[in-house]
DNA sequence: GCCGTTTTCGGCCCGACTGTTTTCAGTCG
């Protein structure tokens, strides 16, 4: 049984947990949570590892490299199956509710006899929670909610969801303010919203009170509410003073902890106000976060970047890649119209690209077959090919012909080649049978990619965030294909897939994969959406020439000349 | 459990806020 790095990387966080459960040294418990991260990010599978290729990743020492290896081969190792032994299998999930750590649970476990979110629940509505010393009816109330919030099942929103609150908060505070956290860093989904603000405390914290729907917590430093079903913390900076708490809170958190110990290995100590001299105790203050990273003599490091995954060693050197931007973007790579199930006309989708300065778009308009509606069959794709000749005598953006014509179930493709030969670039994707096992998933989009007219693989794993998972597809496998048959691979930025994952578009990158940033359109309002597909290639290291949508037009692959 | 231009043992980021406290533990970011 040979598991995925991701599998490997899900035991190790169990384990973590389960040690935090049961109080081990939480040191400990953070080399296994690093240690998740490190082999998730890994581009090589662990179980084709030896010991010492892993205990040469900084973080992963003996003890792991064992237990590691252990898991890759086996699914388990003692360590973990002596825990599972010793845990009640409801207490883990106890550790996600808010307002509850592993000291908690593990109290709630052994004086109350509480193993699992049920058991909880009645204790707290029994009022047997508060008899514990330190616990009291707010403590009881708190878990309550917190119960309830987990049953209706909180995921993290999508950035456009998060964008919107964010929108609302900056609106009412009275003062700058700055988006913080997870949503600065581009990630493709948001847990909370974080924001700075040199706003005064007061006046702001009344105007938040009168648009949430509740205070978690306020103060003069720091507020959390709950706004929309989500929650948003507010961090108050003084003017001027903003750069190190900016830093902060935009993290991650892995990141800061490396900013702080580099800091201590300067004689100094980094907080979110700024650098105290620990010879003096004297504190300076930035009204920046270049000026931060200048004065721990680092290159400023893209909110993007900042996970820990070796952009700190890069900035203490100086040899950070130079990210792909926004505006290196000349075109967006998957726009559907009404022809297929979009909402645009041809005519609408140039001049919504010329609105945005872009020099292309390629119309890709579903090929006909079950499930998708309107989709395109030979005669029809001739047809609008001839319409996007017409509109292009006089659109100043060109409008490039293209298809998303849908991988079949064995691999085959919907459209006969000899009519992909007449687009100019052609996607292809997955649209059914998504539940199919890893190697038939894999070896379906492999022989997609294996056609001579295929440049784009579409949202490679096919996840729509909140209600469809991500298919069983071995990226690593279709990222080495990709490389072999030179088909790059989409970074689809619609909000709701975000697909691929940072750490495969990284993996892309580093085997010379192209990424093709395409926003799914079937609007012209979601041509807007490519800015989270950049951000996705920033936070895989792209540089512009990484990036096929930053090529001009004659530059492109596939036969668009 | 990891790691070493102070260390092979003793460290491991730092601060805000709440509830239940009478000086602080726990959680969170």
């Amino acid at each position: 049984m040979a598991m995925t790095n991701r599998q490997v990387a899900a035991v190790l966080q169990e384990i973590g947990q389960l040690l935090d459960i049961h109080e081990e040294n939480p040191y400990k418990v953070r080399a296994y949570e690093r240690a998740a991260e490190l082999v998730g990010m890994l581009d090589r599978p662990v179980a084709t590892m030896g010991e010492d290729d892993l205990q040469a990743v900084p973080g992963i020492g003996k003890a792991l490299a064992e237990k590691i290896l252990a898991i890759a081969a086996t699914g388990t190792c003692p360590e973990r199956d002596r825990l599972l032994a010793a845990t009640p299998s409801g207490l883990p999930a106890l550790l996600a509710l808010q307002g509850v750590g592993p000291k908690t649970v593990g109290r709630l476990w052994k004086v109350l006899g509480v193993e699992g979110i049920d058991d909880l629940e009645a204790a707290a509505r029994n009022r047997r929670v508060r008899a514990l010393k330190g616990f009291g009816p707010k403590k009881e109330q708190e878990i309550l909610r917190a119960v309830e919030e987990a049953r209706k099942g909180a995921e993290r929103m999508t950035v456009a969801e998060a964008g919107l609150i964010a929108a609302a908060i900056l609106a009412v505070l009275p003062g700058e303010a700055r988006v913080a956290g997870s949503l600065r860093r581009g990630r493709s989904t948001v847990g909370d919203i974080d924001i700075v603000t040199s706003a005064l405390p007061g006046p702001a914290n009344r105007a938040l009170r009168a648009i949430a729907e509740s205070v978690v917590e306020e103060g003069e430093k720091k507020t959390s509410l709950r706004i929309r079903g989500r929650q948003a913390d507010i961090r108050y900076a003084r003017p001027g003073e903003e750069g190190a708490m900016l830093l902060y809170l935009t993290g991650s958190k892995a990141f800061n902890i490396r900013l702080r110990e580099i800091a201590r290995t300067q004689g100094m100590r980094l907080n979110e106000y700024g650098l105290t001299d620990m010879a003096t105790g004297r504190i300076s203050v930035y009204r920046t976060e270049e000026e931060v990273f200048a004065a721990l003599g680092m290159a400023p490091v893209p909110p993007e970047l900042r996970e820990d995954r070796g952009e700190v060693e890069c900035a203490l050197r100086g040899d950070l890649p130079l990210l792909v931007d926004e505006t290196d973007i000349r075109g967006d790579l998957h726009v559907h119209s009404d022809w297929s199930d979009g909402a645009m006309s041809l005519d609408a989708i140039a001049a919504a690209g010329e609105e945005r300065g872009y020099e292309y778009v390629l119309v890709t308009d579903h090929s006909a077959s079950l499930g998708i509606a309107r989709g395109l069959d030979a005669s029809r794709l001739q047809k609008q090919q001839e319409a996007i000749r017409r509109v292009n005598r006089t659109a100043s953006c060109t409008l490039l012909s293209g298809v998303e014509v849908d991988i079949l179930a064995d691999g085959r493709l919907a459209l006969p080649s000899t009519v992909l030969d007449d687009c100019d670039l052609v996607v292809a994707s997955v649209h059914s049978a998504f539940r199919q096992d890893a190697d038939t998933l894999t070896r379906r989009v492999i022989a997609a990619m294996e056609h001579e007219q295929v440049d784009i693989v579409g949202h490679p794993t096919g996840r729509l965030l909140g209600r469809r998972p991500a298919t069983a597809i071995d990226m690593a496998r279709v990222i080495d294909a990709a490389a072999l048959t030179g088909t790059a691979l989409e970074i689809n930025a619609s909000p709701v897939r975000m697909d691929l994952d940072d750490i495969y578009i990284r993996q892309a990158k580093e085997k010379g994969v192209k990424l093709a940033i395409g926003t799914d359109a079937h609007s012209s309002a979601e041509l807007s959406h490519i800015g989270h597909g950049v951000a996705l290639a920033r936070r895989g290291w792209c540089s512009a020439g990484d990036v096929l949508n930053t090529c001009r037009r004659a530059d492109l692959p596939g036969r668009c000349q």
